[in-house]
DNA sequence: TTGACATGACGAAAGAATTCGCTACATTGA
DNA sequence: TCAATGTAGCGAATTCTTTCGTCATGTCAA
């Protein structure tokens, strides 16, 4: 009697994904500092390399063992992550509808024009792709 | 030694949420056949009441106890519980941009010309809306 | 009335997520 | 060299999520 493991990274391990993403690459203590800073985390380094060897056992980062303190990195792309994430949220909230996702991100963001302009770029780009 | 409660409703949550929001109210037994059909779940009646009954708890849903098989409501709004997990998922995948999210939501969707027309014409009033 | 069946409350069980303590090993500076 | 420090592995503890079995109660037809 259980729940099927999640398919989707946890909370805990998307701040860590989120560093490693912008770092490319770092080490356990680096990671644990930055979750500490950055984060507000009051967890102890042991934690931090417990979450890691999970992540690594779900295939969600990949080691450098080679280098003297090992190097973690994303096993995914930031890209690759998102546009899963994404799918989920519209399958399980939207009714599958990713349309009625990007009214309501636009309705509820305050946009810079130079954003807004992107955006139409790129929905006149797509209307003009169609027959 | 744990993690905090979530947040955000869980996917079987969710599930019985969306049957909620569709039909505006159910009893547990059309919930629970329901969840079988569209959801293809294969689990008992009285898991479908447990949960329920940990959703009240949570105030994910309320009861009208006074209608004899009683009758199951969501606590909250699709749309109130759509925009406050997008927020989720932009602070947590997106590093806080809601236009890299629509970006990404309007390149990997096929729109129909409709759709698209119909966000166009959304930027556009936006866009007309800022000095 | 009473037996058959449905409803729903409760607790227990089991897996998943998260936390930490302890230990073994590597690295480094005096 | 060797003591001090850092790194990483392992297991246990705890909470949350999800599941089901069981029981008390309610409903309804014969």
């Amino acid at each position: 009697m259980a729940r099927p493991a999640s398919l989707q990274p946890t909370e805990v391990e998307l701040q860590i994904l989120r560093i490693l993403w912008q770092r490319g690459g770092a080490t356990a203590r680096e990671i644990h500092n930055l979750l500490a800073e950055v984060e507000e985390r009051e967890t102890t380094y042991s934690t931090t390399v417990k979450m890691l060897s999970v992540m690594l056992d779900k295939g969600l980062v990949k080691r450098d063992e080679t280098a003297s303190p090992q190097v973690y990195r994303a096993a995914a792309s930031q890209k690759h992550t998102q546009r899963k994430m994404l799918r989920d949220l519209i399958e399980k909230a939207y009714d599958g509808s990713a349309m009625s996702l990007v009214m309501q991100a636009l309705s509820s963001t305050r946009a810079t024009a130079e954003e807004l302009a992107e955006i139409r770029q790129m929905v006149e780009e797509l209307e003009g792709r169609q027959p």
